[in-house]
RNA sequence: GCCGGUGUGGCGGAACUGGCAGACGCGCACGACUCAAAAUCGUGUAUCGAAAGAUGUGUGGGUUCGACUCCCACCACCGGCACCA
């Protein structure tokens, strides 16, 4: 017999595959369409890990699975090859990105190989090509054209070791997310030149659609909590004596007749003119400055760190009580709701921030508790946002009603007096696109002294990267590229005179955010995508991912419905489904990690155990969304499993022709290709490799017992077997496809169907309770009739002594299930 | 704090629209093969109990003939957001 050698068998398949090109997608054939993919990776020195054998093992099944199925099947591979990553080991490495790029990626593709994924290399992609980032560019210049893209100086996050900006969303709990050891710094903010992307514009489509999608649903709320959707009323009051305007926002405007004070941020740009010419103005510029210098340290805690000063002016207050002082609070967020905010005593900064300057407060709703009531009414505590709070100081009408019901009357009233209008606010900022690095997309726009910032023509497009000797950045703030002087130099593409190119680089994330299109028409230097191609393969069938669960996935969606505006796409959504699936982590749970030493590496498992045993073990542990612990004896098993299919494939080969046929193993067989197919097609992997599990486990009892009796019936169970388990280990299955008698791969336009009336048992196995208590079953024919049914069950011998005599007052019937009785 | 999710044997996890809790795998125990071991194969394995039986899906209540599943309250853990008025 011959042994299950995984390591012979995955690199002579390899190689089959490679040279037949099994798995190169046709992408105008008149098959329908399936595009499964994971999220492209980063290529960097270290090659795979554990948690892209994951991530890229859950789109390779279904991709495998929808390619036996009969679909035109295209399972992707690209590079996201642009960024800080790979810019900080050319570095370390001292060679250029470029140069380190070509090296690392052929690295993975072996790597990628040696996983048995069936990518088709063909139309593979990678960021940091000028034929791929002309496109990246070009995106840039059709925002700009649109308006969407704009120039802003903003305060923002700054990384001392990237050197660099970062979005908000590269912020982690205070530190860059590329560097968050505990000796690493934490982000400092900086004011910067940034390019924005006005992303804001598409907030309220992006929520309106996130609901409809069949997404994680932790990614889905993740989405909506980022946009942050706030409805409420915005007032607009006048500053006594100066005649300023000032607007300010409530999304909780009840208790609007509470406002007794009013708070700007220090980063407001009326504050100068509040102060200026006034006794006040020397303090209150000391309170900015240290408040600001604060903010630029540390991350700000709001609980220790809340200050500041009164600034002399009075808002004129046009509810009719009272004028409301204004004060600098560092607790404002300058850039949301205009960075300014009148106050009151039902709100627990406000409430705090008053009681530490002796601030004067009013509160006017009252829970009905009397206790509570004279607590909240002695400025005991602060009383906020219940329902069911009593309202004692409103309009006309609307007193006494409760908190919770009183929002439409009051929002109506303050219209109606041109208080004020409602008004939508979002937590979600423009995104910052522009970086202070060298390996990206350079930004087309140059600079002219007469004619301001001017787009590259697209005929001028890509920009390209010049290759440089230090390309680390340049120190002043800006990227490597400042010193590329010939680079930077150019015309003015309007005017012809002396120009300067930008020298910021987009933001990756830009390049991640339209990449899945571009693996529809990857050659293409004409256009950035043929949209008749791409409209006839999107959106993407499938996509999962570990991580970005709000950046990358709100920025793809966003250029996507871009380009659904312009025409280009029919579909405003990217991705059909998306799964936000689990991550691998050691055995005691802890992160794996290099300086840990506690890394599984996938190269090394594959050449101990194989690559089907590896994957056959990641999508058997635990339901692909939940993360799991790395356990050592998991691949083992994994090969034991595969190990038993081989032997009873060998052991069927070799044993004699029977005739007859068996009619056990076809039930069972055409059983599990039902249940494998649907739960393939519910992506619960972990139960269809199971119930396969199952079937080997009978397979073989059936063999012990009564050896190879039925050869076609063993046949047609072993070929399924070897088709179900194709998608989850590809190369053992092509082996044993051959060996069982066939001259194509299994990859292509085979999976077993399954035959109803096989899946349909004759008897049924019905559960007799009494009270409920499980006490004897009965096998019956199915269909039998509640009437026959008692009869069997008053027959049985353990039924009877369980009744023991005892009235049956009342019997529950359900058809094939089960007899319930109750005495 | 807010939002979302999850709690089932020694462990990872099964259980369709309420109907045999613990599939499958790991581990463990015993057995077969072997001089022996590894590998492989077989049997057993929720808890208490000698057994009949009883108890059991985070905790406490509820609905129901019947609850891991539905409802209410609470606890624990994980993830996201967190000065957003």
């Amino acid at each position: 017999m011959k042994k299950y050698n995984p390591k012979n068998i995955e690199s002579k398949w390899r190689k089959i595959w490679q040279e037949t090109g099994v798995y190169k997608a046709d992408l105008g054939s008149s098959k329908p369409k399936f595009i499964s993919m994971s999220m492209f990776n980063y290529p960097s020195g270290a090659g795979i890990h554990i948690g892209h054998a994951m991530n890229y093992t859950i789109s390779d099944v279904l991709a495998r699975f929808k390619r036996q199925a009969g679909y035109e099947s295209y399972h992707p591979v690209g590079w996201d090859s642009f960024g800080l990553p790979a810019e900080n080991y050319a570095i370390k490495a001292g060679v250029s990105p470029q140069e380190s790029m070509a090296k690392i990626i052929p690295n993975y593709h072996k790597q990628y190989q040696a996983m048995g994924w069936s990518n088709d290399w063909s139309k593979e992609i990678a960021t940091h090509t000028p034929e791929y980032y002309k496109w990246t560019q070009w995106i840039f210049s059709e925002m700009f054209r649109a308006g969407l893209a704009y120039q802003d100086t903003r305060l923002q996050w700054w990384c001392d070791k990237c050197q660099t900006v970062l979005a908000n969303e590269q912020v982690i709990d205070g530190k860059c997310w590329r560097h968050d050891a505990i000796t690493d710094p934490e982000v400092v903010q900086r004011e910067v030149k940034q390019w924005f992307f006005k992303i804001t514009d598409y907030a309220d489509e992006l929520l309106e659609a996130t609901d409809a999608l069949d997404w994680t649903e932790t990614v889905k709320t993740a989405q909506k909590n980022w946009i942050g959707k706030s409805e409420g009323v915005l007032f607009t009051f006048t500053v006594k004596d100066l005649g300023i305007e000032l607007q300010s926002y409530d999304s909780v405007p009840q208790t609007f007749m509470a406002q007794t004070f009013a708070v700007i941020a220090p980063e407001h740009p009326m504050v100068r003119e509040l102060i200026e010419g006034t006794e006040h103005e020397k303090p209150v510029l000391e309170m900015v400055d240290k408040i600001r210098k604060r903010k630029l340290k540390d991350k700000f805690d709001v609980e220790k760190d809340i200050e500041g000063i009164f600034t002399g002016r009075y808002l004129a207050n046009p509810f009719g009580t009272g004028d409301l002082p204004i004060w600098i609070a560092s607790f404002v967020v300058a850039d949301y709701g205009g960075g300014f905010v009148t106050c009151s005593a039902h709100d627990e900064r406000d409430f705090a921030f008053a009681k530490m300057y002796n601030i004067p407060l009013r509160p006017v709703m009252f829970p009905a508790d009397e206790a509570m009531a004279k607590k909240v009414r002695d400025l005991e505590v602060c009383y906020h946002h219940d329902p069911e709070g009593v309202l004692e100081q409103a309009p006309e009408g609307i007193v006494g009603m409760k908190w919770g019901e009183a929002r439409e009357p009051i929002i109506k009233y303050i219209e109606e007096h041109n208080m004020g209008t409602r008004s939508v606010q979002y937590k979600m900022r423009d995104w910052s696109v522009s970086r202070q690095r060298y390996w990206g997309a350079p930004i087309p726009i140059i600079y002219c002294k007469t004619c301001g910032p001017q787009l590259v023509p697209d005929a001028d497009l890509p920009v390209v990267l010049p290759e440089l000797k230090d390309f680390s950045p340049s120190g002043d703030g800006r990227s490597a590229l400042a010193r590329a002087q010939d680079w930077v130099h150019v015309k003015c593409p309007k005017c012809g005179g002396e120009g300067e190119r930008e020298t910021d680089t987009l933001d990756t994330y830009i390049c991640s955010s339209w990449y899945m299109l571009r693996y529809f028409d990857p050659a293409n230097s004409e256009k950035i995508f043929d949209s008749s191609l791409v409209n006839k393969w999107m959106p993407i069938d499938f996509y999962n991912g570990a991580d970005h669960a709000t950046a990358h996935m709100l920025y793809a969606r966003f250029v996507t419905r871009f380009f659904h505006k312009k025409g280009l796409l029919e579909t405003a959504e990217p991705f059909k489904k998306f799964l936000f699936n689990g991550k691998v982590t050691a055995s005691d749970g802890q992160m794996f990690s290099k300086s840990k030493g506690n890394g599984v590496d996938p190269l090394e498992i594959i050449s101990q155990h194989g690559a089907d045993a590896l994957r056959i073990y990641l999508m058997f542990a635990a339901p692909l969304e939940i993360w799991i612990r790395w356990d050592p004896q998991g691949v083992p098993a994994a090969l034991r499993f595969l190990g038993r299919i081989w032997t009873l494939v060998q052991e069927f080969l070799a044993a004699e022709e029977s005739p007859l046929s068996n009619d056990i193993i076809l039930r069972t067989t055409h059983k599990t290709i039902k249940k494998v197919t649907s739960d393939l097609g519910n992506l619960k992997y972990n139960t269809a490799i199971s119930s396969m599990m199952e079937l080997v486990n009978s397979l073989s009892a059936e063999k012990t017992e009564h050896g190879f009796v039925g050869s076609t019936s063993w046949q047609f169970a072993l070929e399924s077997l070897v088709q179900l388990v194709a998608p989850f280990a590809p190369h053992i299955a092509d082996e044993l496809w051959q060996e069982l008698g066939h001259s194509d791969t299994v990859q292509k336009d085979h999976w077993p169907a399954w035959d109803e009336s096989f899946v349909r048992d004759e008897t049924v196995t019905l559960v007799v309770q009494i009270n409920g208590k499980m006490r004897g079953k009965l096998t019956m024919l199915q269909g039998a009739t509640e009437d026959v049914v008692k009869s069997a069950a008053f027959e049985d011998e353990k039924i009877k002594t369980a009744l023991a005599g005892s009235e049956v007052k009342r019997a529950i019937f359900v058809q094939d299930k089960l007899l319930n009785l109750v005495v």
